[in-house]
DNA sequence: CTGTTAGCGCTTTCAC
DNA sequence: GTGAAAGCGCTAACAG
């Protein structure tokens, strides 16, 4: 493996021109320049990332750490991540904190220990609830979950205002009994809630939320339940995937027809939405784009730490599908 | 931030002892090493990881590289090898390389300049084709895609195997007229083609199968063409989820019941195979057991490169829903 | 059992 | 415009 002296040897140059060439810094006469350039690309040499690091006190690493990555939010927004990031050279590490604190601490400390440039994060409410950027060595954007007046850079979707729109839509389609299912543990959860009883106080009916601790089987019961409840909601609006997933199958089970018997929509566009039958109507979030904006954030507070903070919110949009057609 | 010197001083020590107890190496006594701990433990003192990746020249870094992280498959894969190189004190790098083999080059190069300490790869066809493990400074174990004849590690799914028990399963269930479709310019497609034609060879059943460019588009284009051809087939066997969807789109056009009209099944076996109606039968992965398996596999190479290579074959689970009941 | 010391390969003053 | 030299913080060989 060829060294930086090995190429400043063969160049007939000092190590230090050797480096500015590599830098693109001035200071290096045209010639000389074009010499080193070659003898480079003759003994194919790679700078040394570790002693580059040592020296410059920098990384270039990002780091991602999100609850899952088998989430497929997660997955898109991690996808835009590290495109962006690999097209300007720089690495991303990823972790998955299973909406754990504890774990999320240690990879917290993890990244610290790695020294890394900045870091994308999707906290736990746990976290969050006492969230402060000055606590890290290094910058840090939040992604998808932030309070109102966290101080931190962040990139969220209007998760009010999108569901209000959902809500909205289900009132024009001729439903009144609306009851709204969601996460209470989560920020998304309750934003998500307040755009519900928005919609409903506007029009005046009755606000009727269900809370669910945020676990896949327990959706199920509570679903069971509310079908066999009578009244029966006109229709069914969920706050998440998994929870949506939940009333599907209590649904199926108690062989309601849809929308005939009962309207249905969610949050959080998943890909099988568009498969079921019937489709099922539901705010789309701009995944993709949300990680764009995360590591342009990120950037740019690392080019400049002073900045204030800056909070980019998306609009999620409405995906009209039969699950909410006209009865 | 505290330094390996600076623990010294304060534990009246030599920084060779410090870095003695840090590796966890003898040589210490028991005193002297417990003073050193506490102190550590003060000081906060964290090792600077450039410094040491720089000293000892290894990163315990792993690199991953897939085709893209939006497929399920990989996503399960991916969780995987980071649950076990976290637990392990080991980093991953992630790298979605869409097929191309050029991204692919330049992601393998990006590997050798992290000086990573192996990589766990998916391959394009066109790097299987001529892939050798002795072209790269770092090991590699294959996933997902290695041909008969790779001299490499590598973790598969019994694809022959497991796909000539799904196409007995539709034998047995009274089929004769049954189609494979099939991404040609795989090799797990060919694998899984084989197993087929072995299953309809046996039953002395005529092969017709019809292979596909791996594009999602034209799946929906030949399904269709196939669904309108007279005699139409009795059952149509899939090697891949993107293949499938395409199926099910043509088939609701077409206006088809399942499994009466028609019998279905795919490979890889995807979340929303069972929300569907009717649920599609499919031979699930074992995708987590696989990344497990992948790293295993890796860790063990790097801890004993000399070893012969080895192959771990995984067996696919035949998952059998409705669209290949009995008609 | 413990300490001294020579680098790992690079960037970055500081001189010239 | 160019080079010499001083480290970045650590590990490991060697000496005691």
């Amino acid at each position: 493996m060829a060294r930086i002296k090995d190429v400043a040897k063969r160049a007939g140059v000092s190590v230090a021109s050797v480096s500015r060439v590599l830098a693109g810094q001035p200071g290096v006469g045209a010639e000389t320049r074009e010499r080193i350039l070659t003898t480079i690309r003759e003994m194919e040499y790679r700078p040394d990332l570790a002693a580059r690091r040592l020296r410059s006190r920098r990384t270039d690493i990002l780091g991602l750490i999100v609850s899952d990555i088998r989430n497929p939010f997660f997955t898109d927004v991690s996808r835009a991540v590290e495109d962006v990031a690999y097209q300007r050279g720089l690495r991303v590490m990823y972790c998955n904190a299973d909406e754990d604190p504890a774990k999320e601490t240690l990879y917290l400390e993890m990244m610290r220990d790695e020294n890394v440039s900045g870091v994308i994060l999707s906290p736990t409410q746990s976290l969050l609830e006492r969230f402060r950027s000055q606590d890290f060595s290094f910058p840090i954007v939040l992604v998808d979950r932030a309070l109102p007046d966290t101080q931190a850079d962040a990139v969220v979707v209007d998760n009010a205002d999108s569901t209000e729109r959902m809500v909205r839509h289900m009132i024009e389609t001729g439903r009144r009994r609306i009851l709204f299912l969601y996460g209470e543990a989560s920020a998304t959860g309750c934003e998500r809630y307040e755009g519900y009883a928005a919609a409903m106080r506007a029009a005046g009916l009755e606000v009727q939320a269900q809370g669910l601790a945020p676990t896949g089987e327990g959706a199920l019961d509570i679903t069971r339940a509310v079908l066999a409840s009578s009244p029966r909601p006109e229709a069914i609006v969920c706050s998440n995937g998994p929870i949506l997933l939940g009333l599907i199958d209590a649904i199926r089970e108690a062989g309601l027809r849809v929308p005939q018997d009962l309207a249905i929509s969610g949050f959080d566009d998943p890909f099988w939405a568009r498969l079921v039958q019937p489709a099922v109507t539901a705010v789309a979030q701009p995944t993709y784009e949300m990680g764009r904006a995360a590591i342009e954030l990120l950037l740019s507070r690392i080019a400049n730490p002073g900045q204030e903070f800056r909070r980019v919110v998306l609009p999620g949009e409405l995906v009209v599908r039969e699950s909410s057609a006209r009865a």
